[in-house]
DNA sequence: AGCACCAATGTAACCGGTTACACCCCTATA
DNA sequence: TATAGGGGTGTAACCGGTTACATTGGTGCT
């Protein structure tokens, strides 16, 4: 039950145990030559002086703040709150603290709070997605801050990536769907604009016209969420016209044309093969069972967390890493019955 | 492309643009008595110089770090990371920073996360929740820095809480489908230990028992997902035996309940009402529209950030505020067929 | 005894800003 | 003309730690 105007810094420590503050602050860090008995006084002191280290004198004398930025679009997705769940956990673990900054999408506002981040002191900066304004990657490569390019895997992209093959995933999706003989394939996508991710699945859609042969494909751009899955869908209704299969390109759209589907007394995959793209909770768990890519969110925020980790702490310098997504075949697509 | 070994600190602005740091650091801060012509001169100096201030050693000079951290259960929830989003967006607004920190449900973590954020020099906490570590709110509050509680609404908690009531919502929600008519209604609850928001919501459920007559409840705890709503929907149909209405005291439970009865080719409402709480981005689309208690989330992280910023820069003192949640009727629900 | 050496500890400079106070110079007033 | 007043600017102390270097005292060797 202190009372206020303590002040209990670390002179204070010091004069209490009768040392001077640089043995103090050995004991506080590194065990470092300090004579067990003083060390031990020391820490007796410390014990019931409610001594709490300034962060702020610390970072400036060390230059280091042991604080990572993540820049992210939303938190309101849920698979980057998995992803960063998965960082914190990690970064937690290693004594370091996760400043969260979001951008809703835009560049600009990236720009902007990556320098907030930046000017706070974070060492290392995490983003999502290799789509950036111009010159950004190159401004922040000359700070010397260490940055993660997450979400996206491109071996040859300048700076290290960390993520999924986004582009041959659309390629696989459609080759599966294919391969359980649709031919005619509704593609359902969420907005394109500074979304690179989404255009990279995009592509890779576009990319299975080369390998498959008779592949007729409908895109359909869709908000991101159910109820953009519910407004899509819906158009099919309303012109009777239901795809064959349909790839919806993020879970949450998937989620919506089952919905919709639901509202018309369509079930899947009866009437249409279903398949999503991420394997969100619910998809082993909704009514058919999602047919999915489930993309390792989490283990890509432990290992992004800890390579920066082992890149401020031990100098490992960074580098790609691929994170390997794999169709989870479920429910909701079935064969073609000709 | 400046080169390395610039050190753009203050002093090298001063030295270029002539003057000295006193002067910077007044042009950087209040426009503060500094001629016209000698602020434009060092703002042209700044301009061009990539000088990012040390935020350490400002925090260091001021006390002031500009950050505010929120400690919550998990970021896996929407409703948490719904939450954050809104505060992030008004603290960034008033440039301030937010540190997160999860702790997975675990009072003990909670402390020690606490106690990391405040270390880093967090100049204000966001809780979730009243319930916590004996000793740990007072032992908080003893530091001097400000502290909301938020999504609950104690107005004679020791201090200040922003959230909803939710023991009433919990009554509401019952007086609602008793208003329909039904009598035997299921509650389907998420894990209680370390949760209060959720033992409230069931408190408030048995309230209803002294309002409602002849009123049957039946509860049942699952686990916080999709999941868990399926597997105590499945023991009901391996009973064969449904409830008239069934209250799911979060929306994902409610999901879970929804694709097991799909799974078993009922449909609600014919079979039983279906009630969920919170309100997700997908109640207003699933099928049917889900029956929900929508929780400002949203409003609720904007006014628990904005008041604590109002603390910080104008001494604006903190005080309890509730959040009005309501009922929005859609097609889950109907009356009871006698 | 004298000396080298080393472990334990203390002193003080330093990190990069902020800001109290001193100072200078110019104008208004007596 | 002397003086007070005040705006603009600079000097230096300070925030609370870290750490290079100095200092001290003890041990072992010749």
């Amino acid at each position: 039950m202190s009372t206020r105007n303590d002040k209990s810094g670390i002179r204070q420590v010091a004069e209490k145990a009768g040392v001077s503050i640089a043995t103090v602050s050995r004991v506080l860090n590194r065990s470092d030559k300090v004579s067990p008995d003083t060390r031990e006084r020391v820490l007796r002191v410390l014990e019931d002086s409610d001594f709490r280290p300034n962060a702020a004198a610390k970072a400036l004398a060390t230059s280091r703040t042991r604080t990572i930025a993540a820049i992210i679009p939303t938190l309101e997705h849920s698979i980057f709150a998995v992803f960063l769940n998965a960082i914190e956990d990690e970064l937690a673990q290693a004594g370091y603290s996760l400043v969260i900054a979001t951008h809703g999408f835009d560049q600009d506002v990236e720009v902007r709070r990556c320098n907030e981040v930046l000017r706070l002191g974070a060492e290392a900066i995490i983003l999502s997605g290799s789509q950036h304004k111009p010159d950004f990657l190159r401004t922040l490569h000359n700070t010397g801050v260490p940055c993660l390019i997450t979400s996206v895997y491109q071996p040859d992209y300048p700076y290290p990536t960390y993520g999924y093959d986004n582009r041959t995933l659309g390629t696989d999706a459609i080759r599966y769907l294919a391969g359980l003989g649709h031919r005619h394939i509704s593609v359902v996508h969420g907005p394109l604009a500074d979304n690179d991710r989404m255009q990279l699945r995009v592509q890779g859609v576009r990319d299975a016209l080369q390998f498959v042969d008779d592949l007729e494909l409908t895109m359909h751009e869709a908000s991101l969420g159910v109820g953009g899955g519910n407004a899509v869908a819906s158009e099919w209704f309303a012109r009777k016209q239901l795809p064959e299969a349909c790839l919806c390109l993020a879970d949450v759209l998937a989620l919506g044309v089952l919905f919709e589907a639901g509202r018309h007394r369509v079930t899947v995959p009866d009437a249409f093969s279903l398949m999503g793209f991420e394997d969100l909770e619910w998809a082993a768990h909704c009514t058919p069972k999602l047919t999915t890519i489930a993309l390792p969110a989490a283990e890509m925020g432990r290992a992004a967390a800890s390579a920066l980790v082992a890149r401020l702490d031990r100098e490992k310098p960074l580098d790609h890493q691929l994170f390997s997504a794999r169709i989870i075949e479920r429910d909701s697509t079935t064969t073609r019955q000709r």
